[in-house]
DNA sequence: CTGGCGCACTTGTCCTATACTTGTATCTTC
DNA sequence: GAAGATACAAGTATAGGACAAGTGCGCCAG
């Protein structure tokens, strides 16, 4: 597959951009900056540029510089956290289960992801107080599982075991019909309804380097958004339909 | 029987295209590269492509490349909108059909959340070329929704239709099992996952004005997030246990 | 201390050149 | 009719450059 520069470009200046790394007002590096730093040429960041312009993220004045122009949502999800940073901070006991650990033949979809055909799996269920709370399948890339033990996984949270510095996540959120296996280990009647969150996290960079899916009772669990800008609509952002 | 090689390798093609190894807004390898890969000539390449294009699934630009026409699983993983604008955005006619118009005594949860005993509420059937995606009700405070007529909710959007400004919104996704009523709605068997989304607007003061249900058919919505920042877990941030 | 000039730096807009892409046509072989 | 080989036209992405126009800031004359 071909890429087209200056669309990974936007996408990691629209990383950089998102996470807060330019104050508003504050301009970004100047084209020429940029193109030393990417090593691209000052028409293909600018096309990169504008395709964040034509987002209404950034906007630029002649003579001045690129400046942010909308506050993005900035640390409104991070002050959520993960489900876990909550049970501990309330007091509530939580463990994992490693289930599987092994290397397998990559799925067409995890080795699309990961572009890896061999990849590490563990399959792992977490417990709050000994309840199952979520069954969870993470996938890495044969290079970079390759020293990791089964014993590390059950001792460490993954990107804690990483050596490779991880940047931004993309999740995507859906519902479905819990499964046979699932149902067992949830411990949740057959046919009742979970969300299941597939998680892909990347380097800094951009490239995708684990893969999760994680499964939660739907009785137990919901989802929290917060979005401090300012609003277009009242439909959700971020729902779309599949095929 | 004799094989007719450009259609197997057009069966080849789309099975790699709708398992996702392409994503949208990348191209395909080129003609020249297919031609290498498949041992065929640029000819044969051509009459596939040609033969997936007629079926809609991909597209070529001149000078460009071919790519995926309509994404079947992901999409542009930094951009998240509204669910309308990309129906909008890639020619799908959306229509609103108004189920209930009137103003009502709040339920309990209403009430605490829009701080008003009497409200107004709206239920709703969204469709997209004619097949319904979403059911949605929204409540708003009384003294705001006076102003508000039935055809003015079928024509315009909710948030247009207001005086007051709108600030942040909260939205709180979960899964469930479809209601006897919603099945109907949706034209989805009794029993099957739906996503909820709950989304309280409010002004950029911080008051609640807005209070809508969503309700998606789960086999045709997901919901995505991009997480920008520095991540320091695998697990779903937003996601939190319920009771 | 102040006003104005000039320099350094920025974006905006052109240009040329190259490599690569699809679009189209022609000829040959089976 | 299917397939291969080839050639050329037209469009795109990118590199690299030149220049105009706008901005910010320091320096200097007064």
């Amino acid at each position: 597959m071909r890429q087209i520069r200056y669309r990974t470009i936007a996408d990691q200046l629209r990383h950089r951009v998102v996470a807060g790394e330019f104050a508003l007002g504050r301009t970004l590096p100047s084209e020429a900056d940029l193109s030393g730093h990417y090593g691209a040429s000052r028409v293909t960041i600018r096309r990169a540029l504008e395709l964040l312009r034509s987002d209404g993220l950034v906007d630029a004045r002649q003579g001045f510089g690129w400046f942010v122009a909308v506050d993005p949502l900035r640390q409104s999800l991070g002050r959520l956290g993960t489900i876990e940073a909550q049970l501990t901070a309330s007091g509530v006991h939580s463990e994992r289960r490693i289930l599987d650990f092994g290397f397998v033949t990559a799925s067409a979809h995890v080795a699309a992801v990961l572009a890896s055909p061999t990849v590490l799996e563990v399959r792992r269920l977490n417990l709050a107080d000994g309840e199952p709370f979520a069954r969870v399948t993470v996938w890495c890339p044969e290079e970079l599982g390759a020293s990791l033990s089964r014993s590390d996984v059950e001792r460490a949270p993954f990107y804690e075991l990483l050596s490779e510095p991880l940047g931004g996540a993309v999740q995507t959120i859906g519902a479905a019909v819990v499964s046979a296996s699932d149902a067992g280990l949830l411990k949740v009647p057959v046919g009742s309804p979970v969300l299941r969150c597939e998680r892909i996290t990347s380097t800094p960079a951009g490239r995708p380097v684990l893969l999760s899916e994680h499964v939660f009772p739907a009785h137990r669990t919901e989802f929290v958004v917060d979005l401090p800008m300012a609003a277009r609509s009242i439909a959700p952002t971020g729902m779309r339909l599949v095929d």
